[in-house]
DNA sequence: CGATTATGATTAA
DNA sequence: TAATCCTAATCGC
């Protein structure tokens, strides 16, 4: 689940569940056990979110970053919560809910100058309203890499994955090997544009979903009905035959007819 | 019940 | 390019 969409609603939802208040710490795997001691009846003071990377400020001037990577989950448990799986890395429990992180990439506790040497790191976020689109415009347009392994560098822009770099890519009727030279601004700025439309779509629903509604329930849509051509055979506008192959060191789809080479 | 797979990213070779 | 980290859902037998 985690691209960028994901890290944002969670920096929301757990700001407001938790923030202004102490929490109590719990953990069952060793490596965090130092760190979540460490949190244990501290306040958090707020939340951030850049691209994939989640930052919880804590009162003391001390910042817990967690990257979920590919596997890493942050589930709300509502209170009373359960016997927390035994590969817990930390539990953050507040007046009515639990959240349990468990499979992070990444979990530790640094100093807040870290938020700023990672900002040094990522392109600009589709979802944060500092952005600067013009970075990626002018990233995209002087590099002769595919823009579909340009979607996936952070460095590039911030917070796309796997499904958004596919479903963007054929929102915009682009094939993923086109390098970015060969893409005028006014297409370059689409991108932007549907990053922008489709990463707030799913910070509202909390899921990708790339096609439309058309008047459904969101809870209607089956798993992999999702998307237009992410993990699809046919694409889901024309019917076509949709193409895998690697772009980037991942897998990346393509509709034969709406992204012509 | 074991094998496979995954929406990520870094390090080593 | 390959190996590695980490977990859970899913799939085939």
């Amino acid at each position: 689940m985690p691209e960028g969409h994901t890290i944002h609603r969670l920096a929301r939802d757990l700001r407001d569940d938790l923030a202004g208040r102490p929490v109590r710490t719990d953990v069952r795997q060793d490596r965090f056990r130092d760190g979540a001691a460490r949190l244990d009846g501290r306040v958090l003071a707020g939340t951030d979110a850049m691209g994939k990377h989640l930052f919880l400020h804590f009162d003391g001037d001390e910042v817990l970053y967690v990257h979920l990577g590919l596997i890493g989950k942050l589930q709300r448990r509502p209170l009373p919560a359960p016997e927390p799986s035994p590969n817990l890395r930390l539990r953050l429990q507040g007046e009515a809910s639990a959240w349990d992180l468990t499979g992070p990439m990444a979990c530790e506790l640094r100093d807040p100058s870290l938020v700023d040497a990672v900002a040094a790191t990522l392109g600009p976020d589709p979802l944060r309203r500092d952005a600067r689109p013009q970075r990626f415009v002018d990233a995209v347009t002087a590099s002769r890499k595919p823009i579909g392994a340009l979607l996936l560098d952070q460095s590039v822009i911030a917070g796309i994955g796997n499904v958004y770099r596919a479903e963007i890519l054929h929102l915009a009727g682009l094939h993923p090997d086109r390098p970015g030279r060969s893409l005028t601004e006014d297409q370059v700025r689409e991108l932007w544009r549907l990053a922008v439309e489709q990463l707030r779509l799913g910070v509202k629903r909390n899921r990708i979903v790339t096609v439309p509604l058309g008047g459904r329930r969101l809870a209607s849509i089956g798993r992999g009905d999702s998307w237009h051509v992410y993990k699809q055979e046919r694409c889901r506008t024309c019917g076509d035959e949709v193409v895998h192959h690697a772009v980037g060191n991942r897998t990346s789809y393509a509709c034969t007819t709406c992204q012509p080479a």
